[in-house]
DNA sequence: GCCAACGTTGGC
DNA sequence: GCCAACGTTGGC
């Protein structure tokens, strides 16, 4: 197994595909990614064995529910080229990708949802980046407020 | 369901 | 390249 290198938050809403989804398929591909950010982020910097707290928007309660492990290169997400798929985007090309994933698998999930309102109280998560950036949907996190989330609040 | 924040589009 | 209009996200 290789040791992360970099750490993430995955947003996702439960109901189109939440971390039970996630703990019973073992393993998907993380399609529709639509933000040029977010697609920075998966194509430039995402690695095989990278660590990924894996959040619910949208949600009650809304917050950290587990933890998912990057398990492949990336590669050109095939949503983008199926007209009949929602996320299918007309200015794309399979020899001129725009969006990018990568396959994720279930890690864990915690036994204790970390909520939203606990990640924005507590001073040790002083600058995490969900604090300020709400909506970016794929967002790196430091290797501490990863621990501290997965370790000490979960 | 509302609406603030914010990303994208397109006319100029 | 600016920026107004528009669409989407996501907390509340």
């Amino acid at each position: 197994m290789k040791a992360p290198k970099n750490y993430w938050l995955l947003k996702s809403e439960p109901g189109a595909y939440s971390i039970d989804d996630l703990n019973r398929e073992k393993k998907t591909a993380w399609t529709g990614i639509r933000n040029y950010q977010a697609r920075n982020f998966i194509r430039d910097s995402m690695q095989p064995g990278d660590l990924c707290l894996f959040y619910h928007s949208n949600s009650d309660p809304m917050g950290v529910v587990g933890v998912a492990r990057v398990v492949g290169k990336p590669y050109p997400d095939p949503t983008q080229f199926d007209i009949k798929n929602h996320y299918f985007d007309p200015k794309s090309s399979p020899k001129d990708p725009i969006w990018m994933l990568v396959d994720i698998a279930f890690v864990k999930k915690f036994k204790h949802c970390v909520t939203l309102a606990e990640i924005k109280s507590d001073p040790a998560l002083e600058g995490m980046m969900l604090r300020r950036r709400a909506r970016l949907s794929v967002q790196p996190v430091s290797e501490k407020h990863f621990g501290y989330i997965s370790q000490e609040l979960a």
